[in-house]
DNA sequence: CATCTCAGGCTAATGTCATTAGCTTTTCAG
DNA sequence: CTGAAAAGCTAATGACATTAGCCTGAGATG
């Protein structure tokens, strides 16, 4: 009966690392007591119920999350920065699907690290926006569509969603490269425009981005 | 002992409307029999499985949906019928969370209705693209970031994943609009524009859709 | 009408999990 | 060295899913 030397945060980096090899919705307290080698009841200890690991999964992987799209995004704008975030984003739930699916959740109330997480990807987005001159409920509006859009194509590859054989990389190419032009658009596509501006809008060739391997 | 008069599908009928109050991963063998007035083992003689109960969900929420964009785009075209699909499949999502989330789930390789209705609304969506002039690998592509933007929105909506303030109806309008700005500049967009065209691109105002009550 | 058959329900039993209670043993502060 | 909190453990309970096997009513057959 030597000590296993858990803690709250071994058992929840260990639930983490299962679920992405089980995907999150089959993570169980059994398989996490067999993975750090205790009996079930033993994680109780460290942790209050399956629903509260499941919650603390999420925090720890949208924490991770942040510093992805974070890092990605550092000295880059306009589409060069929308690219290399997207690319860490998908990068991130390719490497990391457990991970990934855990921080759609949303934050507990009282889990202030966990709102700071989801802040942080925000802020990153934001300020994607702001290099295409997108800002206040224009921006909330802009950042909803293009997390929804991200998350809904990882969501979908995940689950084998693209039946058809087009190459899936191109497709998810495409969906940036769409978000770019209607970022470049966002007030004219208003349904009812203030400000009938009608910008130009020259193809943009991008560089090479995400070179990061711990992202992919 | 009077015969409770089940059938297959009355066991999945009754298994969607439970998915619908209490959310599709918590569906549970156990529930649909107390809501069939039955004991639970007596659903088996209907259905396999709670894996095959799931999937009996999925394909005939994958059968409603069809139906519900279908009519929803038919004597519609350009961003007309993109609206009016949009907002068809968002107020299923709305009206029937439960099937909505069973629609995600791939259909069975045996199962030829379940994937008659995913083509069927894959046509659909093929159809609006083809009002833009998108085809061919294209419409692969643009199919692909549509459904996954529409996708993500109602599940990031469904789990309380928007925080912010801003209406949400809103967002999802200027979601809708920004792919009708995306898909008039799909080729444009290109990452290597074969045909470097820049189109014009006036706003469109639109007139009201989707007012078919059984939508909402 | 008398049966025969079998589909449709049921009870009982097993196995997996989550969760709680209560016991034992390390560890480590003083 | 000691004593108490921390960290494990076993046992028990309760939800579910799944399987086996029994019972009966309802419709088909003679």
């Amino acid at each position: 009966m030597p000590r296993a030397g858990l803690s709250r945060q071994r058992v929840i980096s260990e639930a983490a690392a299962l679920a992405d090899d089980v995907g999150f919705d089959k993570l169980t307290l059994a398989a996490v007591a067999e993975r750090a080698g205790v009996r079930l009841p033993s994680l109780y200890k460290h942790i209050e119920s399956l629903d509260a690991l499941r919650q603390g999964v999420a925090a720890l992987a949208t924490r991770e999350l942040a510093e992805a799209v974070t890092s990605a995004a550092v000295g880059r704008a306009g589409a060069d920065a929308l690219h290399a975030v997207a690319d860490a984003y998908r990068g991130f739930g390719q490497s990391h699907p457990g991970r990934y699916a855990a921080t759609i959740r949303a934050a507990d109330p009282d889990d202030a690290e966990h709102h700071k997480a989801t802040e942080a990807v925000l802020r990153v987005v934001f300020a994607v926006l702001a290099g295409y001159d997108i800002t206040g409920d224009d921006a909330v509006d802009a950042t909803r569509a293009l997390r929804a859009a991200l998350h809904g194509f990882l969501t979908l590859e995940a689950a084998g969603g693209f039946g058809m054989p087009r190459d899936v990389d191109r497709s998810y190419e495409q969906l940036v490269a769409a978000f770019d032009v209607a970022f470049r658009h966002w007030r004219a596509a208003q349904p009812v425009p203030p400000t009938p501006t009608v910008p130009r809008m020259p193809p943009v060739p991008r560089r090479g981005v995400s070179k990061d391997p711990s992202l992919r």
